[in-house]
RNA sequence: GGGGGAGUGCCAGAGCGGUCAAAUGGAUCAGACUGUAAAUCUGACGGCUAUGCCUACGCAGGUUCGAAUCCUGCCUCCCCCA
């Protein structure tokens, strides 16, 4: 049998877990996640992971859709207040999530919840939750002391946080929670709140946080360096492509559960791409990925399928000629002051050849058939006929 | 209840009467280089059929030849004391 703590960093409290395990039954294992953002990412699937190794060893797993909470914003390893999605953005990022998830995890023994189901509570009930603890302990976390110290802000809603991911355990009866190492404070604080309601306090499993591809920060969309497990297979391994040399030994440990193999550094991150992008992609797509990389940025020549651009739309005023700038805007859906700008720096080229910024207007006989580049990556085909 | 401070471009953050489409950093895009969409270097980075025009520095007015910068009101936010 695996081990179940592989990767872990925290397990607590100590020994707890193996106790569970002990009694030979299937444990309630719950991850939540809130819906604040369209996508999942490969950061999020290094918990999914550990969760479906729980699966795969007769777990019970329940994932808690965190559609109430969302509301309210996780202050985890946040500097200020996260912001608020509308109503109806939790409501569609709820629904893809579910999918996105079950990637890794198997859907018919999945047990998906929606925290709205038992936090839209009572006023009386809730009061009854806020009276299970004191100002002093949700303030402890860390988040909190290091924003008072710096005088930020801190939202009462913040506050409030802890207690309804604790009311969840309650809520699902949790016998072991996972998290990121971001999470611990949260983990550790439904324990308390099983306790009051007179349960027996879950277990806490903490897992790395993985690192996103400029290799400095965590991985999380608003930095921009993420890998969306809903990215295409060339988006995909593009992203992974660029990771730093020095985050892939992490990557292979976190996401493919193996070490580095040997070999040169471009061979190993190749692998790494091919594997991940056949995991959300299915087998085979890893490979048709890295042929397209290899075409466009290895050979710098034009991948097999492009979208076509009709160039009626785009004459000048006149009559046979076309106005790059706006061309070039509507084909990449761009401003027609970038498509101006990108002329300028040589970055438009027909058939490989570059486009100087003179002239602005072009025969559109000179276009029809022809191929329309923008930088390394940008390609569509010109036709005269709509 | 009292006192102090802030609202600027995708984000952070300078500017505090003209030379401001607004420094700098990040993000992004492009060029060079490269095993790479890495690193590094260079450049661009509101819009517009464009040597000019339009829009923009919380909102609404006002002063001025001229306002992101000054004044008035309003809105929002933060900190401290109680």
């Amino acid at each position: 049998m695996p081990d179940l703590t592989r990767n872990a960093v925290d397990v607590l409290p100590a020994g707890r877990l193996a106790e569970q395990l002990e009694e030979g039954r299937p444990l309630r294992v719950k991850l939540g996640i809130d819906p604040t953002t369209a996508d999942i990412h490969l950061g999020h699937t290094v918990v999914l992971e550990k969760l479906a190794e729980f699966q795969r060893a007769g777990h019970q797993v329940v994932l808690i859709v965190g559609d109430f909470t969302a509301q309210v914003g996780d202050p985890s390893g946040r500097s200020a207040t996260r912001p608020v999605p509308s109503a109806e953005e939790i409501e569609a990022n709820a629904a893809t999530y579910q999918d996105q998830a079950f990637k890794i995890l198997d859907r018919e023994r999945t047990e998906v919840r929606r925290n709205s189901e038992w936090l839209r509570m009572e006023p009386e009930a809730l009061l009854g939750l806020l009276a299970q603890t004191t100002v002093a302990r949700l303030l402890e976390r860390d988040d909190f002391q290091k924003r008072m110290a710096a005088s930020q802000p801190i939202a009462a809603l913040e506050l409030l946080y802890p207690l309804l991911q604790g009311y969840d355990s309650v809520a699902v009866e949790a016998d072991v929670e996972l998290g990121g190492t971001d999470q611990k404070f949260n983990l550790l604080f439904g324990r308390d709140v099983q306790g009051a309601y007179g349960q027996k306090p879950q277990s806490i499993m903490t897992l790395p946080i993985l690192v996103g591809t400029d290799g400095g920060r965590k991985m999380s969309k608003s930095l921009g360096n993420y890998v969306g497990v809903t990215d295409a297979p060339e988006e995909m391994f593009g992203r992974l492509m660029s990771i730093p040399d020095e985050a892939m030994p992490e990557y292979y440990r976190l996401l493919l559960g193996s070490e580095q193999p040997g070999g040169p550094p471009n061979q190993a991150k190749r692998e790494l791409g091919r594997r991940l992008v056949d995991r959300f992609h299915g087998g085979g797509a890893g490979a048709a990925a890295e042929d397209r990389f290899n075409r466009i940025h290895v050979q710098h020549a034009v991948p097999d399928e492009i979208p076509e651009v009709g160039l009626d739309a785009y004459r000048a005023d006149g009559n046979g000629l076309v106005h790059l700038p706006r061309l070039i805007a509507a084909a990449f859906d761009l401003s027609s002051s970038e498509g101006r700008r990108l002329l300028q720096q040589g970055a438009v080229k027909l058939d490989g050849e570059p486009l100087g910024a003179e002239p602005l207007d072009r025969e559109i006989d000179s276009l029809d058939g022809h191929v329309l580049q923008v930088g390394k990556r940008r390609f569509c085909r010109l036709r005269a006929t709509p």
